[in-house]
DNA sequence: ACCTGAACACCGTTCAAGT
DNA sequence: ACCTGAACACCGTTCAAGT
């Protein structure tokens, strides 16, 4: 019986990169293992490599599928500040469905590719805001790790001690409306 | 043989958390196993527990060795805005002293205490600066946190591809006025 | 083409035994 | 008191074999 003793369907990519994701938003990336995920596929594991090629490709893949669902929000023709605002918002919501690889992905940026969507409009957002060409990508870089560092002290915030959600929220609008403040007066 | 068949004196405490040290800025968090540890400093692997309680313990060990090194510049009475890249820049050379470990303890604070020195003289200049009293701890924490994001997004680029120090210093700067500019402008 | 079992080289850690 | 070897329950991964 060596041909798929697992119930239904065949095993597929999507399949394990799913559950992969389901397991790290339950217990943390160290809570994924080769042979843990298997398990969860009620599969063995040497079968995981043939859909992945090891471990480091299956978190690659993890992270691809959060970070395409990472869109910047249409672009009415808000005011710059506003549409900071939303973009920094967006970046939050979807670090906060999935905290702990969040984190992780702050550390391995290697997995994920300038997430375009988010950067290319961040960069536009700016040069709206006055930002001169020459200072746009040290602008950029900045204001992203400003507010991926804030999210990541904010998600491992959560897993620690409680704190009303009320309260991180005033925490992370008042962060953002340092930012914008310190735009507006950088740029003139 | 069973008494420190290892050369020289004993093993001791601190140099099980220097070689630990040394392991992880060489390697990255991961490069630091009980059983490396053990053969870098010629003796078997369970003789560190005598030493140490766990893997846990150990890394809780060497993070402590490193945040010892935190101080808060003496404090001139010079202008908040100074004493505010003052702190900023002392953060960052520690942390680009040991990188692979400050990208670990920023995913895992709970690692450190808060550390008192650097809090302590961040709240103190942020009242000079005229931020209320209310608003004094929200503001703290992003101001943290956006110091520790820019310094981990800078040190694993770092580890990538290179850049110019001097570009990198110049963005470090960049963040730093964008962070003053905002708080001046927020706190009236 | 897809799956599997046995095996290898690693982990952290316990425990009983040595001096 | 300090150190050690054998052992256990885990890892990721290779490889030859099954259907």
């Amino acid at each position: 019986m060596a041909s798929h003793a697992r119930r239904g369907a065949p095993l597929t990519r999507e399949e394990i990169l799913t559950t992969a994701l389901r397991l790290i938003d339950a217990g943390g990336v160290e809570a994924l293992t080769m042979r843990r995920l298997a398990a969860e596929l009620s599969v063995n594991p040497m079968s995981l490599y043939h859909h992945v090629e090891n471990k480091t490709a299956l978190l690659e893949g993890v992270c691809s599928l959060v970070v395409a669902r990472l869109e910047p929000p249409p672009d009415d023709g808000s005011a710059w500040q506003d549409r900071l605002r939303a973009l920094a918002h967006t970046y939050r919501s979807l670090a906060r469905l999935h905290p702990a690889l969040w984190s992780y992905v702050q550390v391995h940026p290697e997995m994920i590719g300038r997430e375009d969507g988010m950067w290319g409009a961040l960069c536009r957002t700016l040069l709206a805001a006055g930002v001169p060409k020459e200072d746009l990508a040290a602008t950029g870089e900045a204001l992203y790790s400003f507010v991926s560092g804030f999210v990541t002290a904010e998600s491992r915030d959560e897993l620690g001690r409680q704190r009303g959600a009320e309260d991180v929220d005033r925490t992370f609008e008042l962060a953002v409306d340092i930012i914008v403040a310190g735009l507006r007066r950088t740029t003139g």
